[in-house]
DNA sequence: CAATACACAGAATACGTATGCAGACAGCGC
DNA sequence: GCGCTGTCTGCATACGTATTCTGTGTATTG
């Protein structure tokens, strides 16, 4: 049924008068091998749609050009669901890895399993990405392990003090800054702020402590009875955003940890008869695709996904190359649109 | 810097006392291996953390338990952007995948490149899943040479009578009938549709016939000057639009081949002063995860990327073990929000 | 007791490539 | 004519695993 005679460098070294290791060299245009010889080899390759064998080439060389993405989920999500925001980081990682001419091998794993991130260990790929929201503290623990171990890895993420291991991330604290300054702006002094509050999440705390900078700035007091804890879904922001009001306290803007909390933050003033931006103000962070068609358009805090992925491939190939590597922090940006009411 | 002493299976074999061979069996839990060595090999391996590389197996059994996911762009499109209903199917396919054992490989191709599908020749990926619009004729033609070489590969498209390789894709036919029912149920004669014209684009075709076989059904003639050409983007929504506006053809409803085509609509609509769904109702095509959140939130048609992933992953993987193979549709539903007006 | 089956383990080998090393040959200087 | 350098090529081998085949010792059968 199936013609299966791919053609090894044997085959062609046959084929042109040469031997195995001259193919070899020649395919990779080796000066070692004549202009007159490289050339003969490769149009022979050419005719026969050779391909070079990757697992053998792997072998041999102990490399694979490979790289693998690792995407943790939370568990108790929706099966199907990823964050949007991830799906940009994926795209524009998948870009940056086929510039470099890296493969990409991408598997989500459930954040609660004992995960595996053997793919280096069984020679799958060179070196992993890590992507994801999570528990902080229970990830180090595990990444702890593996940077002994000397793996080649970068993360997605916060970028703290004697982190182990390598870090890109966008600048959360600026981040929550430049949201609460834009709502302190505008004249709002008692903002609501939706984010998990915990030791394992330190995005959130970064981007609330930028949140608390802004308001020094303006020398307003922070209220901190409207802080709620919300994750990273449209379904917390939504539960956290009905606590909020049901709290009583007084409250005209809302600082949405992510994007997805605030599609639900909305969702739930409205239901409660509350109108965005007239009633409540808000602003997000991540800036989804979602975010310019919701009604109304949300203001968010961008993430610079294209220089992200960018910035996570280089790193992580920097460190199988062995240069030298560092943590660092991408700026945010705030895109401002009409769910803040700053164009009434 | 690096701790580079993979252990192999030799040095398992000598901390046990055994024979290579032997540990390559009892890893995989031979019965050839008493159950007692068996166990003592798989102790030592957990110790060392042992793990078969992977291109040692896959050279050895010529099987590399890897699928490759192709991913075709418009070339013209926004460099980074990518359709989110094929975001989507990214997620449910990479699961399928996982689900069945298969590591994923995931490359981005330039439709009008000269694209590579030598996953397969290079021993990268026992098959290939072919994802993305494009120019359906040049792409047959493409695939048809795979075909004949027995290549294992599988598209996710419009299926077709005598068309060479495998397809798995959504009844077109059906969405648009569903669509254009629906429109007409609600009193709707004069529905316009948003898609290119063209052979080379048999989903679009597809979803036109099932519009007219609706008109049919309900004994109501096709305007075809309501017809207009666009393609899957947003901005392409858009133009058509306005050139549909600015026909002066009369129109109450108009039914978009993708929900971006419809995200672009609603704009150009409401720049004219024209409300959805007062003055003009919408239905979209693909159910994006920003369909739901629009202003008004939009009526569409379902494809269900789970099942399809699913589906995808299950065909090549067929394929590759050589079972009997066979396209096939998946069936598409009505998803009824407010940009129709049925609610109202 | 001889013959045979059986359960288990090792020896040998192949998968296809890349590379260290040695060899061949030409050109060149003296 | 000898040694030298430089250019090109081939030989031998290793990467780590899976499988075929062979061999051993024990249990079973007639």
């Amino acid at each position: 049924m199936k013609s299966k005679n791919k053609p090894t460098s044997v085959d062609i070294a046959h084929l042109a008068g040469v031997s195995q290791p001259t193919v070899s060299r020649a395919l990779r245009d080796s000066p070692l091998v004549s202009l007159e010889t490289r050339r003969k080899v490769q149009k022979i390759a050419r005719e026969l749609n050779y391909k070079v064998d990757v697992n053998a080439r792997n072998l041999r060389s102990q490399r694979t050009n490979t790289l693998a993405l690792l995407l943790f989920e939370d568990s108790g999500e929706n099966e199907s669901f990823i964050n949007p925001f991830f799906l940009s980081m994926l795209g524009s990682i998948t870009r940056a890895a086929a510039q470099q001419g890296y493969d990409l091998l991408i598997s989500f794993q459930q954040l609660s399993d004992d995960w595996n991130a053997e793919y280096e260990d069984a020679n799958k790929a060179d070196g992993i990405i890590f992507l994801g929201y999570g528990d902080y503290t229970s990830y180090i623990k595990r990444i702890s392990k593996l940077d002994q171990e000397g793996a080649h890895f970068v993360t997605w993420g916060p970028v703290l003090k004697d982190q182990p291991g390598l870090f890109v991330g966008s600048d959360n604290e600026l981040g929550g800054f430049l949201a609460a300054d834009h709502l302190l702006k505008l004249g709002h002094t008692r903002i609501a702020f939706l984010g998990v509050e915990s030791k394992d999440h330190p995005e959130f705390h970064d981007r609330h402590a930028g949140f608390i900078r802004a308001h020094q700035k303006h020398g307003i007091a922070i209220a901190d009875e409207l802080r709620f804890n919300a994750f990273f879904s449209e379904e917390s922001g939504y539960t956290a955003t009905q606590a909020l009001i049901q709290s009583g306290h007084d409250f005209s803007a809302i600082a949405c940890a992510s994007d997805l909390m605030a599609i639900g933050a909305i969702k739930a003033l409205r239901e409660h008869g509350l109108r965005v931006p007239r009633d409540k103000a808000i602003v997000g962070f991540d800036d989804i695709p979602t975010a310019e068609h919701l009604a109304p358009s949300l203001s968010t805090i961008q993430q610079d996904t294209f220089a992200a992925g960018k910035a996570l491939v280089d790193s992580v190939i920097h460190s199988i190359n062995g240069d030298e590597t560092k943590s660092f922090l991408l700026p945010t940006k705030l895109i401002v649109r009409d769910s803040c009411g700053a164009g009434i």
